[in-house]
DNA sequence: TATGTTTCCTTACGACCTCTAAGTAATCTA
DNA sequence: TAGATTACTTAGAGGTCGTAAGGAAACATA
């Protein structure tokens, strides 16, 4: 008799929610190809078909997935920040930045799908999940920056000192984020960025297999190259 | 009559590459799940269970197909090299890290395979084509920064200044490659390795595309700071 | 309460894929 | 010339994606 409003809705969130859990299941335990419209449904004990009433087809469920993984690494580099939030930028920056590399370790397979999968023509529409949850992403290191910039400007070029492509560049960057940080701070960001990320990326695709074997000392050493690069105190992990 | 001796391999060679060609034109106009067994059969025009006669199975197919295409970037960077063979070292190894980045941009699909796919099992045995081409690629700029390192030594810190996990996984390393580079050097080396190739993963895999249009200038920057770091001599492309 | 609409899920199906099996024809070897 | 090897064929089992058509349950409303 009660029959709350959105019951039908909260059953429906119900079964998304089983079958993100499904779907991860199977990527984590089987590899990215067993993750099939057939194998999810039949894992969530529904037949194939019936997913279609969730998803528009294959590409749209590895979006909405990979959507959620982003999410769930950027909360996770949020929660690093707010549990430090009585500490200085410093440290909250160096914590940010270990907790993004803690969960892509702990996690290799999901953050394999977020950043080494072509992202299919729907996900890369602006109005996605899938594009939402890479902005709020890149926010999070952004919005650190940005106040450090104000506090406490670290170090920049003088964009007139930049080869005039790569300064159109950063310029066009830093009116995209509103002027936040002027083109050079704006172009120290993305250098720290790349080197960041991009060490990121090349372990978890083993890329670096060859000559090492636990990666963790050389993310330290950049933190710490990062950390002079802009101004900041280097404190050791715990 | 005449009938040569190796008429059935030569048949075989030339059908193999026939193979390889159909498989990469398929990636490269269609993507990654557009080479199948079936598709790639097709357009060499047999049917399907024929390419059984060549590899064992699709992994072993997209294995082969990515050893050809590192032994491919590795003989432009190799070619890059030798056409500077009387030019100092300095513009040698500018100029293979400017070829390795040329190959990559200029086959994109190429290059995804190369780094962004998982590698299967049977192509990580150490005799397997892929794994055999994955040497060759890694040893060009190493070969060169052991010249390097021989002929005039750049700044490396003492092994004893870095955190011990680090420094035992610089010393195995420095072993793998017989001592060719000490451990001090070769953790110069790998940092380089990290930042130049780490950038071209990232933007292949289009993490840079919220920030960039054209990474031209970044690669460029990058180059002139690790000139710096080995003691080289930048000198900007033509 | 009764009726119509929406939602969820089913089975059936066509098209495609991988890979095995079995058979044929051509080529090489001895 | 006889046998072994190689290269291919078709047939088929079992898997996938995605569409179509239909039933049953839950909801909204008169």
């Amino acid at each position: 008799m009660p029959a709350p409003a959105g019951r039908r809705q909260r059953i429906r969130q119900a079964t998304l929610e089983e079958i993100h859990a499904a779907a991860r299941k199977l990527l984590v335990e089987q590899g990215s190809a067993a993750v099939t419209i057939s194998a999810v449904a039949r894992e969530v004990g529904m037949s194939g078909p019936a997913l279609y009433h969730y998803f528009a087809g294959h590409d749209e469920l590895v979006g909405a997935v990979t959507a959620g993984f982003l999410r769930e690494l950027t909360t996770a580099m949020e929660r690093a920040r707010d549990d430090l939030a009585d500490r200085p930028l410093d440290d909250r920056v160096l914590a940010v930045c270990r907790a993004m590399r803690g969960w892509a370790t702990a996690h290799p397979a999901e953050f394999g799908w977020i950043f080494a999968r072509p992202i299919a023509a729907p996900n890369r529409r602006p109005e996605s999940a899938r594009h939402q949850a890479a902005l709020r992403f890149e926010g999070v290191l952004l919005d650190l920056t940005v106040e450090l910039w104000r506090t406490r400007p670290f170090p920049a070029p003088d964009p007139a000192d930049l080869p005039a492509s790569l300064r159109e560049q950063v310029a066009a960057y830093s009116a995209g984020i509103d002027g936040r940080l002027p083109p050079g701070a704006a172009h120290v960001f993305l250098s720290c960025w790349i080197r960041l990320y991009g060490l990121l990326c090349m372990e978890v695709l083993h890329q670096l297999d060859f000559a090492y074997t636990d990666l963790e000392p050389v993310y330290e050493e950049h933190l710490h190259d990062l950390a002079a690069t802009l101004g900041l105190t280097y404190l050791a992990a715990d």
